[in-house]
DNA sequence: CGGGATCCTACTCGATACTG
DNA sequence: CAGTATCGAGTAGGATCCCG
């Protein structure tokens, strides 16, 4: 039985299924993917590979701060679930390119909503946590 | 304003923004917010007001699994980022009610856009996933 | 009912060193 | 160049107890 409040349930705005209410099997998708892209890395790589393909050192480049081991672990990552493709070119010195895949490249409309967002956001965000750490 | 909508963008791959190659100043605003909002509940509780305002003892069982502690911070933190908003009633018991702010619904249409995308590739990438693990 | 305060574990991530 | 291996610190998050 519900604890019911009928008070003034808004008109249901169609949000409502995005994480809930669409019974487990969706809700599981969404964590995990969220799981991938919300780690520390991944959106810096597949935003980083938009702008096409690259090999190992020139991504650690363009990303700064990320470690050897943790540009190492994101990439397979991705690679497992067939975000980004891995090229090995047989020569020495060794050559290795990464690319985004098709459905890696589905990913960059809603990352790049996202990260508009953020950016546009940030300031009001700011503003609030001030406000809100001044109120203690 | 509307997901995808790129407006005066160059048309260099025109994603390349997103993380990298904007300065720090937006790659701080954009990792900033992923940490809040990549984390394990916030998405889920942003999700979960959009139907509507809601208590905290509904909230908890709108998202399964969830513990008292890491509703309680979430909630904090998204309070604090000023996209949720908390009114306490003055009555016995008490009555504490939980919504998404102006700010906060804005952040409602890349969710979606995200959790969309994740339910739609959610199938390639189970497949993409046992394939990897299958070929070692 | 809606939390705050503690304790504890597991995992993430970074630093470093080594390799084909 | 493009990794792998190992170690250790920090922290996210769960369980539990208690309180107004």
């Amino acid at each position: 039985m519900e604890i019911g409040d009928d008070e003034d349930r808004e008109p249901r705005t169609d949000y409502e299924g995005m994480c809930h209410g669409v019974r487990d099997e969706d809700g599981r998708a969404v964590r995990d993917v969220l799981d991938r892209i919300g780690d520390k890395w991944s959106l810096l790589v597949i935003g980083t590979l938009a702008g096409g393909r690259l090999r190992f050192t020139e991504l650690q480049r363009h990303i700064p701060g990320v470690s050897q081991r943790m540009l190492t672990l994101t990439l397979r990552h991705l690679e497992r679930d067939g975000l980004v493709s891995r090229t090995v070119h047989a020569e020495v010195p060794p050559r290795v390119e990464y690319d985004l895949t098709p459905t890696g490249r589905t990913l960059i409309a809603p990352s790049v909503a996202l990260a508009s967002w953020a950016i546009e956001s940030y300031p009001a965000i700011e503003a609030s946590r001030a406000a809100y750490d001044a109120a203690r």
